[in-house]
DNA sequence: TAAACGATTAAACGATTGTTTAATTGTAAT
DNA sequence: ATTACAATTAAACAATCGTTTAATCGTTTA
């Protein structure tokens, strides 16, 4: 929102107030963190790994969801740094991360979808 | 998660604690919700509708976007409640919804984007 | 009632996404 | 080493999404 003119003039004071208006770029992250948890699959994941620390098998049998599938989707989550991984063995556990965004992201999702969290 | 028995036992007691797990339907309307909010142009947008009540012709200029992709996505916006409007003669306005949804979505894109807001 | 203006809708297009199937990597046990 | 098991990766496919262009709808004013 650089110093240009609105067509209307709405006397809002909103002219003013928005010529420091974040850039598009500031959105970039927050958007991306929206979007993946704007899967069904993987926002159930996310919340799944929120209460507890499972391998990938028992997590694709919690989740009736094949195990490429969910590879796909933890990595997607990993990657933003939502959740972390550990081996042991043969087996790879995966679990939310330790962090404000997931704490934050676990909390809309228990207030919003309004679903009763174990503990 | 119905009672079936997980490939792996991790003696974690998580079998008994996700029996009553929530179905896929659950997550849905909040998937929905986020993944709404997983478009760069569509969560500025309603971080401007949070500050703002404007009409669609400043909202394009301000966002920089036509008004038919604007329109747009206000109307998904609207959809799933997160915005309303209001006509006032050729002009209608658009604002943020006076909602638990939309302040704990706002709240969570001030923190997790770190940015600013105004007053 | 025409003309002008603001907003919305419709159709079309390119781009992205989630799942499936099959192949591959990594680790442990025989 | 070779077999078995867990996890990941790759390629391919259908489905969804966001933008553009053009047309339409609703309201006000001349």
């Amino acid at each position: 929102m650089d110093q240009q003119k609105l067509p209307h003039d709405h006397h809002s004071g909103i002219e003013q107030q928005f010529d420091h208006m974040p850039v598009p770029e500031a959105f970039g992250a927050t958007a991306e963190l929206f979007k993946l948890l704007g899967d069904p699959t993987r926002v159930r994941l996310f919340w799944l790994l929120c209460h507890c620390e499972e391998c990938v098998l028992n997590l694709s049998v919690m989740m009736n969801t094949s195990s490429p599938a969910l590879s796909h989707h933890l990595k997607l989550l990993k990657t933003c740094g939502l959740i972390t991984s550990r081996r042991e063995g043969k087996e790879v556990y995966y679990r939310a991360a330790d962090n404000i965004q997931a704490e934050e992201l676990h909390h809309v999702i228990e207030h919003v979808a309004e679903i009763a969290c174990p503990d």
